[in-house]
DNA sequence: GTGAAAGCGCTAACAC
DNA sequence: GTGTTAGCGCTTTCAC
């Protein structure tokens, strides 16, 4: 006789086949009622209905993942300090975005926190063991080894913002997806907005080097400005503290600028900062465009910030749209990238 | 002979099976060696490793949850809204002390988000389902699902924050444990503070009332001013916009008024924003002082706020220590809830 | 110390 | 339509 309580917290959930006993069917017309119940009759089906009831039946995930290789589940990956995660907006927008989409896919979000190197193996483990159906991942730097880890494992999944890299192959030679808005272009407009307000001095904080989103918007920059003095160009770390040191650096290098395109709503609240501590007048002295259009940034400086808007909560939906259809057409299909348009809002500081 | 190919994105990843064969051992001896080598000659051991090694392996997770009944994942749940979550440093701090203390417990961070009702069916089944082996949750109110949810499903948990009713059993009679800092105490500490200051018509901006926190402190108030005049009570939402309405409410009813203890940091710096604009001063006019001392709020705000102190990213790590020495032992020992000590932080606003 | 074998709870062919 | 049956990949007695 095996022994009867061979788990100190023995589980007392049903299982399908108490389930099939108590409505007197079998475990397969159990199954396929709970599945949705197509190919079964009615009266069938609510007699089981009942039981699942009374019994307070809830399938088990591991049983069902075991055999159906779907959970349900995808995860979000950020490769940023949990900090930076939580204090910039960009972030909140884009995991509200994802968050509905999934929901409407009835997929529950599992948002993985990467603190350190350290942590890749634990993912590494998270991800090839199948916890998740699928990946998206932002904010990618070229030295990041999550490109490498989807791929060996050959994890489906989307990049929110273009890798450094051309899009990879996931090992079977298909090309893994992203989703990013038109940064060049995004910076384009928004230097020649300033251009087109008489300003000739114009600066760029630019955002950390291994982010393809901060290179694109340094390129836009210079496709505007190719003669531009190197010195008007500075690196931040989009953040509101790295924005007001980039606007003091630059402030020294070259305290004859008449304006600034900062990379980032962030970055530029916290040159606008050390602008006003200075005395600067904004805009008459020195223009100020940011970028992301991020409401509770732009909208709440003094003045509100002229900026590059791009629809990131859309962008978030996107990402799972293109990760669901991965999902289900298999790995053959793959969607292709995609390139979303941004839109120049124009407020007080330019 | 059954079909090579059933499914379409056939899984290529190798089985404990294979390894057994590739390492010319049984599947018994590889499972032992994949879960720390216990009891296996050293030999065997690297034998077993190397292949595992050459192979890629690694072990399926709902094989394995099937028979463990664990998975290695703990849930937070937060019900917020997600731009409260994003933009409080509060759940900032205290997710990054249950995610180290996670990570030290070898166990994945799962954030699942609820964004309205309809979520909690979702969650529902992705907590009876058995997806996480436990649940840290936060911020609780009144109205809650989640606490009939845990106690239904008897999931293993631990509340941030004293819930509203006293800790209820979790199905088998079992409290649930909670971590919460002494809101009250903190309270009374501050409220004497500026008593001690000369103050008289001390006023208090409250949290929302239907979660403890919030009436800890109010209470914490009330322990000292059991006089106050009602009026000098008004309600906030823990938002800094929401501070600064309760301030100007407060201005309006009570313009007399020489100081305010605010239930947190963030409505505190809407407060003094409010104050700042109308040309009071702080401290000498109205003194001011907050709760949490969240560095990024606190010390950023002019004057820097003084405030009460709790250790938000420990007590975010002792609820993952409750929670695992309740998963160690059993539904037999429930951990006791712990509640920790608060200090006044004296900056410049009082 | 190591292997053989019995399931964990579920889905999906395949019979009937 | 519905039931029977064979696994999914793993851990874990239990023999040896």
């Amino acid at each position: 006789m095996p022994d009867p309580t061979p788990h100190p917290q023995r589980d007392v959930r049903p299982t399908l086949e108490a389930v099939a006993a108590h409505a007197g069917v079998s475990r397969a017309t159990v199954s396929r009622v709970v599945n949705g119940g197509a190919g079964v009759r009615q009266p069938l089906v609510d007699q089981v209905r009942k039981a699942v009831d009374e019994l307070g039946y809830i399938p088990n995930h591991a049983a069902r993942t075991l055999v159906t290789r779907r959970n349900g589940a995808v995860a979000v990956i950020i490769d940023e300090p949990e900090f930076r995660i939580f204090s910039d907006p960009f972030f909140s927008r884009q995991i509200r975005g994802i968050s509905r989409e999934l929901n409407a896919h009835d997929a529950q979000l599992v948002l993985l926190l990467v603190e350190g190197r350290g942590d890749f193996d634990r993912v590494t483990r998270y991800l090839a063991g199948g916890h998740v159906d699928g990946v998206l991942a932002f904010s990618l730097h070229t030295d990041d080894e999550l490109p490498a880890i989807i791929r060996r494992f050959r994890v489906p999944a989307v990049y929110g913002g273009r890798p450094e890299r051309p899009p990879e192959g996931d090992g079977a030679g298909t090309p893994v997806p992203y989703v990013d808005c038109d940064n060049r272009g995004g910076a384009r407009e928004a230097v020649r907005h300033l251009v087109s307000l008489g300003r000739r001095r114009v600066a760029h904080i630019a955002g950390p080097r291994d982010q393809t989103s901060a290179l694109d918007r340094i390129d836009g920059y210079r496709d505007v400005l190719p003669d531009a003095d190197p010195a008007l160009t500075v690196d931040g770390d989009f953040t509101a503290d790295g924005g007001a040191r980039a606007m003091e650096r630059l402030l020294e290098v070259r305290p004859d600028l008449d304006a600034v395109f900062v990379a980032n709503d962030l970055m530029a609240s916290g040159a606008l900062r050390v602008l006003r501590a200075r005395g600067v007048r904004v805009p008459e002295e020195v223009a100020l465009v940011g970028f992301d259009d991020m409401a509770s940034v732009a909208e709440a400086t003094d003045p509100p910030l002229t900026t590059v808007r791009q629809d990131v909560e859309g962008m978030g939906r996107l990402m799972v749209r293109l990760l669901m259809e991965r999902l289900d057409h298999g790995a053959g299909e793959w969607p292709a990238s995609v390139v979303t348009p941004t839109e120049l809002i124009r407020r007080a500081s330019a």
